[in-house]
DNA sequence: AGCATAGGCAAGTGTTCACTTGCCTATCAA
DNA sequence: TTGATAGGCAAGTGAACACTTGCCTATGCT
């Protein structure tokens, strides 16, 4: 559903979170949340940080690793490309069927 | 602010509008109605196309121009490209300040 | 003028959503 | 094993949001 994406973008942190997560790839819950505080003076609890990673998770924009007792967290930009698909089509002069 | 971009995006009917301008430019908000009605099954009333449009205009998305008693919508996707040179960026393989 | 059409303004309602609080599980170090 | 660190689950709260209803303005046709 496309509707998971567009949700997840609209939250000012979870972009946030998304910059964060493109400048440093691979960062912790804790490490997210320490950024947040620091860079961008967010007091913001855990927990709401935690809820945002999965919102951005079950949005595609987000995979996640297990190591240990660690979580680590990268940015997938991929389900952006459904955007531009959508309207910034590269206007094909006429609709076409499909591109193989 | 690229908040109401994001806001204007987050919603399925305002997106569908966004489908249907892309479509076919110029149409009236009484045009928009009935197409989101006979194309999409959307029963919605015409107060709450009306909001849609101004969240849409609010964000630069929808352009209008009056004439007479008839209020045009053209789409202008320009706005979007903020997404893609957010976290699309060509990737000047490494951090580069500025581009002049 | 009179009426229909195209659109706008504003208050009210129900739902969704972000965030908190409190408690629980799991991994690692001493 | 005890304690600390990293994370998860779930209920509760307040605000934002989509949508409706009712009424009002403006343009055009006859």
């Amino acid at each position: 559903m496309a509707d998971d994406l567009f949700k997840a973008l609209a939250d000012r942190t979870r972009r946030t979170i998304m910059d964060e997560l493109a400048e440093r790839s691979g960062q912790t819950l804790f490490e997210i949340c320490s950024r947040l505080s620091m860079k961008h003076g967010l007091g913001i609890s855990r927990q709401a940080v935690s809820q945002h990673l999965a919102v951005l998770e079950a949005a595609g924009l987000v995979e996640t690793r297990r190591e240990g007792r660690y979580k680590y967290h990268d940015l997938d930009t991929a389900p952006l490309r459904q955007i531009t698909d959508r309207w910034l089509a590269p206007d094909p002069t006429g609709p076409q069927e499909n591109t193989p």
